[in-house]
DNA sequence: CGTCGATCAACTGACTCTTGTTCACAGTCT
DNA sequence: AGACTGTGAACAAGAGTCAGTTGATCGACG
């Protein structure tokens, strides 16, 4: 399926109006790009998250001759798919029928379509979302949710757990969001964070290596 | 950045209409989601392709108690970003200031909606405008600069011809439904065969044990 | 119709993937 | 608008999977 037949998929949920369609994907797209390119992780849930990782300069091979080049430092875009689209993707999940078919208000142009999707009719439509029934999902060993908060008390984990001070990167302030209340340098959406808890057993310096000479490990 | 922010951020191209841009939002992912699902690719050009991938069965570990477990084969969605979403991640391309400003028209339906808008609007436009750049990037071909790690092989160059270009794709029968209308046949997207290449030069008793023939169940 | 984006090849290293736990965020109710 | 609750998400660690790269070609997109 391309951008035309997309759009055109599209349009069946803008009440067969392509232009609002087109104008509908690329405003996702172009928004989801551009916080991406910002360097922000987009979130969203059920369906994924897109961020910008940053790849470490390394050794590459030309396919074709073979020879090895370093590529240097670049950002590339990274998504992740969420627990929901890959339950659905698996089979696990169905989705509904229809999830909200009719649009709110996003009448075209029409005034009058406006004038028909009065404040009441939203009421009907608007609130079943994926609501169904205990989804059984799991497709083979995932138990869904059970909490059983019952076992979990005797002897967790020996290892320490995490230690709320975390690595304090040295990336970059992270810009305040909108909201301002959250708690700061609590993202640190660096990948693996370098130092990370220095455990004793191995520290294999990993991305330290591999800049350097790939070729020649000796 | 989450999903509310996001779409606060959409709510931008719709005249500050939330309920639009959310709705503009759940669309396209909800199309996506339910294309990815049936197995069709939906590949949007400058952005990226989401597909269905198949999983074939394997042994995984459990990371707690290491136990070697036999997970059964699944299917995951697999997003490929496009060219110019890498190129504006990177950084070597930048994005024109706005789009399209203008929606086709979305009816906002109240008053009062439409003076919240306003406010809304007016903050928002001051920082976003603020961007405001020349654009007008000209198109920068392919190579944006960044793209020349290294320099064509001072004196690597492979002699005469370099490799022996291409071979008979003597690829497997392309055993594949093809839902698309349109799918050429010749195009055969099949996914790489399950039994991978078996070339003569790998000893088979390497690839044994790996993951067909996990040697035995605990 | 013109231009550019996507694909494919082989090899390798970077990254994903598994289960279980905890936290914070997201969604919904009031 | 505020608060509660459900749940998505990150982490751990080892092993295996797969994505990345250059260049040419086909087909998509405008």
């Amino acid at each position: 399926m391309n951008k035309s037949q997309l759009i055109d998929a599209l349009a069946t949920r803008f009440e067969g109006n392509k232009k609002a369609a087109a104008h509908a994907l690329e405003s996702v797209l172009d928004t989801i790009t551009r916080e991406v390119a910002k360097g922000e992780k987009v979130a969203i849930t059920g369906f994924g998250s897109f961020e910008k990782r940053v790849r470490e300069a390394r050794w590459v091979r030309n396919p074709a001759t073979g020879a090895r080049m370093k590529s240097k430092k670049t950002n590339v875009p990274k998504f992740s798919a969420g627990a929901e689209l890959k339950a659905i993707v698996s089979g696990a999940k169905k989705l509904p029928a229809r999830a909200a078919a009719r649009p709110v208000a996003v009448a075209t142009r029409t005034a009058a379509a406006a004038k028909k999707t009065a404040t009441k009719s939203a009421s009907a439509a608007k609130k079943t979302v994926t609501k169904a029934a205990p989804a059984k999902k799991a497709p083979a060993k995932k138990a869904p949710a059970k909490k059983a908060p019952a076992k979990k008390a005797p002897a967790k984990k020996a290892p320490a757990k995490k230690a709320p001070a975390k690595k304090a990167p040295a990336k970059k302030a992270p810009a305040k969001k909108a909201p301002a209340k959250k708690a700061p340098a609590k993202k640190a959406p660096a990948k693996k964070a370098p130092a990370k808890k220095a455990p004793a057993k191995k520290a294999p310096a990993k991305k330290a290596p591999a800049k350097n000479a790939p070729a020649k490990k000796a």
